[in-house]
RNA sequence: GUGGCCGUAGCUCAGCCCGGUAGAGCACUGGAUUGUGGCUCCAGUCGUCGCGGGUUCAAAUCCCGUCGGUCACCCCA
């Protein structure tokens, strides 16, 4: 093989592409529902978009995305989507058109990751915005939402893990209680954690390491040093999604890797069809400094992010249901022709057909027929000489494994007719 | 980025330890059925054994490197 996709990067084949679509229609369903209206941006922005707004420290800003120069342009192949979503917001001036804003997006992403199951380096993700509420209620909402979207999706074991970081001030003070904590306790920590202590403290708190979880014993959780409007628009999401039923588990230990977020933050998880710790679907929370630090106006804003390949592997979608096929086989180069002819009339009237064009040439009926039933089809229509000359056409009930001779004007009725019906298991009887 | 495991037919894999002419099932094609599919039976097609180098009379098999996948770590969707 010369060539091949790029490590980390995919083909979807049409075979699994029905699935995609499932995901993707169920998502715009839902979204669409609650008022969110779909928004494109383009997937190249300038570097500084990303580096300012995910954060310098972050590991996608240091050594994950996809930069590259150009007529003197330091340009980045987008490795998540709120930054976009939040230049358009403020280059749109949408502030001054509305006062509450719902975008959804989806789309491809690209981080130079060593690539993994359900990790990918191009990935895709769905996602929402809302900008210009600073209420709970938005926060209660969207994770209620996602709770509904889940479910109709068929994943059961869902996870919904909820925490707050605070405002802008809380979390350099947070970071702070961390250290002065764990500074005297440096030496029994782990390798990892004593880097991340200088690093990214906060990141200490989700280690596995039995080390680290001993060292952090005593150590106040964030929530509890919560200034009291922060630890109050907590309270109330908690009440509101107790109140709509929507089940959900607070972690205090719960961090994420972008640096904008303030207050809420969440995270839904599954094992169903994960290997390992990869269990994190997709999360997201306030950022409601972020479109201010960007340029824009003061506005709250909150948005969350989800994993299609990941969300895909934890879907058990059974069986999904695609329109009834019909196939034409014609036996000789006339029955093609005219076969060609039926077949566009059959698609004017809505009907997925597929022409099996080898049927011109040399391809057995026989042949035809096996791949009509292996693509699942629900009727072939069979043209050969015989119905050619007397102006009919064979139509075989693939599932009912029946065959009635029919007049060419009467096969768009016969036909309907056949379609409409629920499909037979055939050879009970 | 670090470490483990894997890479053989279109797909799933056996063969590798112990070097000696590359296999199975599924799929595909044809036949049993001159124009009739799901089951059955018969036959057939399909391979740079991931790639490159080394050892050897001889390498899918042993050694080194490399690429890809996967798992753990890291991190995250």
């Amino acid at each position: 093989m010369n060539y091949r996709a790029v490590k980390g990067m995919n083909d979807i084949l049409p075979d699994e592409m029905v699935r995609w679509h499932h995901l993707e229609r169920e998502f715009r369903v839902v979204a669409e529902r609650h008022g969110y209206g779909e928004v494109r941006t383009p997937i190249i922005e300038s570097t500084a978009l990303f580096t300012r707004s995910i954060g310098e420290a972050t590991d996608i800003v240091e050594k994950e995305m996809y930069s590259f120069e150009r007529h003197g342009e330091a340009l980045t192949v987008r490795p998540e989507g709120t930054a976009s979503a939040v230049r358009a917001y403020v280059e749109h001036h949408i502030h001054q058109k509305e006062p509450v804003t719902r975008w959804y997006y989806l789309g491809p992403m690209f981080r130079g990751e060593r690539p993994a199951r359900g990790r990918y380096r191009q990935f895709h993700q769905l996602g929402c915005e809302l900008f210009g509420d600073a209420g709970s209620v938005c926060d209660a909402e969207m994770i209620d939402m996602l709770h509904g979207l889940f479910m109709r999706l068929g994943i059961s074991d869902l996870e919904i893990v909820i925490n707050s970081l605070g405002g802008a001030d809380t979390r350099p003070r947070y970071r702070q209680i961390i250290v002065d904590h764990l500074e005297p306790r440096k030496a029994r920590l782990s390798e990892d954690s004593i880097r991340r202590l200088s690093s990214n403290p906060l990141r200490i708190l989700d280690s596995k390491d039995e080390r680290d979880i001993a060292a952090l014993e005593g150590l106040p959780s964030i929530i509890e040093v919560l200034t009291q409007d922060d630890r109050e628009h907590f309270d109330r999401l908690c009440s509101q999604l107790d109140r709509l039923g929507t089940p959900y588990r607070v972690d205090p230990t719960l961090v994420r890797g972008l640096d904008y977020y303030t207050r809420t933050l969440f995270e839904l998880r599954s094992q169903a069809g994960q290997v390992g710790a990869q269990n994190a679907l997709g999360g997201g929370g306030r950022y409601d400094n972020l479109v201010q630090q960007m340029g824009g106006p003061s506005t709250p804003a909150i948005g969350f992010a989800l994993g299609v390949e990941r969300i895909l592997l934890a879907m058990d979608v059974a069986e999904l249901a695609s329109p009834p096929l019909v196939v034409i086989a014609p036996i000789g180069p006339q029955a093609a022709s005219e076969a060609l002819l039926m077949a566009r009339e059959l698609r004017d009237h809505g009907i997925c057909v597929e022409l099996d064009g080898r049927g011109g040439a040399s391809t057995s009926l026989k042949a035809m027929l096996r791949r009509a039933n292996a693509r699942g089809a629900r009727v072939c229509l069979v043209l050969g000489q015989e119905e050619l000359e007397s102006q009919k056409v064979q139509l075989k009930d693939l599932a009912a494994r029946s065959q009635v001779l029919v007049a060419r004007e009467e096969l768009m009725h016969r036909l309907l007719d056949v379609l409409q019906q629920p499909m037979m298991t055939g050879g009970a009887a």
